[in-house]
DNA sequence: AGTAGCGAGTTGCAACTAGAAACTTATATG
DNA sequence: CATATAAGTTTCTAGTTGCAACTCGCTACT
């Protein structure tokens, strides 16, 4: 780790991603949009969260674009929460850190499994790869200056 | 989403996750060390982060397994933090979520780029993914009861 | 040996944030 | 019109964060 390197790491994205999601009860809220509940009390009675935190959270998460929020026609005092696609597209750092979880926290596979719909099989576990699939881990891993970095003719990965 | 599912959702380790990790400046801690950064005061003046806090925070990250704290031989006022396996472990999580600060928040391809050091090219996006490697997004995935899930006598993975 | 300095913390206190419970407001329903 | 319900506010208390100054055990210097 160069010294060049440490100088500019404070320019990572870590504390823009944390600034939206950093709050306590963001990822469960989160969480409990992925499993489709889509309105205040169903939040609020599955997470036992205060009112008024819920009402501030889903207002941040909302300002953030990672959830929308509107009144249903047919009943206009039910308002709906939704996950945006950059809401969805935080669905592989909470699944990485469920199974973090699972693996060293609570030991458990835990009920119920994430499955793939297809052939109900249960989901591999979130892994860091390489531009071509393979597995890395940390001793792989190295920061690079963009001058620094190959560039690839992208050939498609090996499926 | 059948209603035993959901009822029994509540069990998942996410908030375990939480518990260790969910609070503010514990994962920025965590990316520093993931840097290479080792003493209380190399984390306080990276981060910026108060002393009381930080203090609180590696102790916080110590009992939860994710650091060891080793006073070192030749100077004995110099405190070693380490990532433990455990800690380690949160590597994925972190990439993920940064990848998606880049993504969503900063747009930027963010310097220094995470590179495979075999041959110096930006890691792949952490994706969801089946047994097999498909890539999988959320209309692929299913909550399931345990005894739904479909066990594979565990033919190796297409690498 | 005496003293200055450093690494890794405490302590004290102000400002901010989370939480429980009661209250409000805009709909809907009988 | 009376009652209920969804989605919030408000109020007030308890806990957290953060800065600045202080401690304490080492190490280095003379």
């Amino acid at each position: 780790m160069g010294g060049k390197v440490r100088e500019v790491l404070s320019e990572c994205s870590l504390p823009a991603a944390l600034e939206a999601m950093g709050e306590r009860w963001s990822f469960m809220i989160l969480r409990a949009a992925f499993n489709g509940l889509h309105h205040f009390e169903e939040f609020q009675s599955e997470l036992g969260i205060a009112r008024n935190i819920l009402a501030n959270r889903l207002a941040r998460l909302v300002e953030h674009g990672i959830l929308t929020r509107e009144a249903m026609p047919e009943d206009r005092r039910k308002i709906e929460y939704r996950l945006t696609d950059k809401g969805a597209a935080l669905l592989p750092t909470m699944i990485a850190l469920r199974q973090w979880g699972e693996r060293w926290e609570t030991g458990m596979p835990a009920t119920p499994v994430l499955v793939d719909a297809r052939d109900m099989r249960p989901i591999g576990p979130i892994e860091v790869r390489a531009w071509d699939g393979r597995v890395l881990t940390k001793q792989d891993l190295l920061w690079a200056l963009a001058e620094d970095v190959v560039h690839e003719p992208e050939m498609r990965a090996a499926e």
